[in-house]
DNA sequence: CCGTATCCTAATGGATACTG
DNA sequence: CAGTATCCATTAGGATACGG
């Protein structure tokens, strides 16, 4: 088993893209809520700056899980939303909210 | 929609117990290989200090995902290796595997 | 409203030497 | 062999002010 091959594992490429204080915290939201603007956005996640949101949403697009989409008015309106490959995480997502529930797993304070 | 509900939304919860840069690959040896001596492990994965070999370990080992076992020999033996909670992510794993397989998803070099 | 620039702090990870 | 201690480099994230 050589290195590259371990790391090129599919738990390492998931989470990978998923790395990142806010990202699952988005998504989240987004699955709720489906596309929002950004200031809504920013107001659902009040603990984060809006320099490190937009950092966050742009690793996500840029994975092509968030799409972002611009409307030209001014002031502009920008919605950020899950892409088809987002959506697509949705039983991805349930199967690990399942694990957490049978692992009665909670967060560390 | 408050804080606190979306800060405890699964996938966070999830991501939390993998966030370190070498915690999906330590997995991934454990799944491939089941329990390992620590010099063996840190060999499959040259790229890391001991120190943070080690501090991994003790994170994933906190999340009651590893365990570790030791005997009392000199010099010592200690294995590492997936506890119950570790083992039933298999599944978990294997969806993760196929989300990646169908959207074809690449880590950047 | 949305995004950028700057500056700063905290957290994470790496190199190396040492011990039982 | 397994683990600890130190010291250092890099990165991620936060505060704030400004611009289109």
């Amino acid at each position: 088993m050589n290195y590259k091959e371990i790391e090129n594992c599919p738990l390492n490429v998931f989470l990978k893209s998923f790395s990142g204080k806010w990202k699952p915290i988005i998504l989240y939201c987004f699955f709720k809520n489906g596309n929002m603007r950004f200031t809504d956005l920013w107001r659902a996640i009040p603990a984060v700056s809006k320099k490190v949101l937009l950092q966050q949403l742009k690793e996500l697009e840029k994975s092509e899980i968030v799409q972002r989409t611009q409307i030209n008015t001014f002031p502009p309106e920008v919605f950020y939303g899950l892409s088809g490959k987002g959506d697509s995480l949705l039983p991805v997502i349930l199967i690990i909210e399942e694990w957490i529930t049978i692992n009665k797993y909670q967060s560390e304070p």
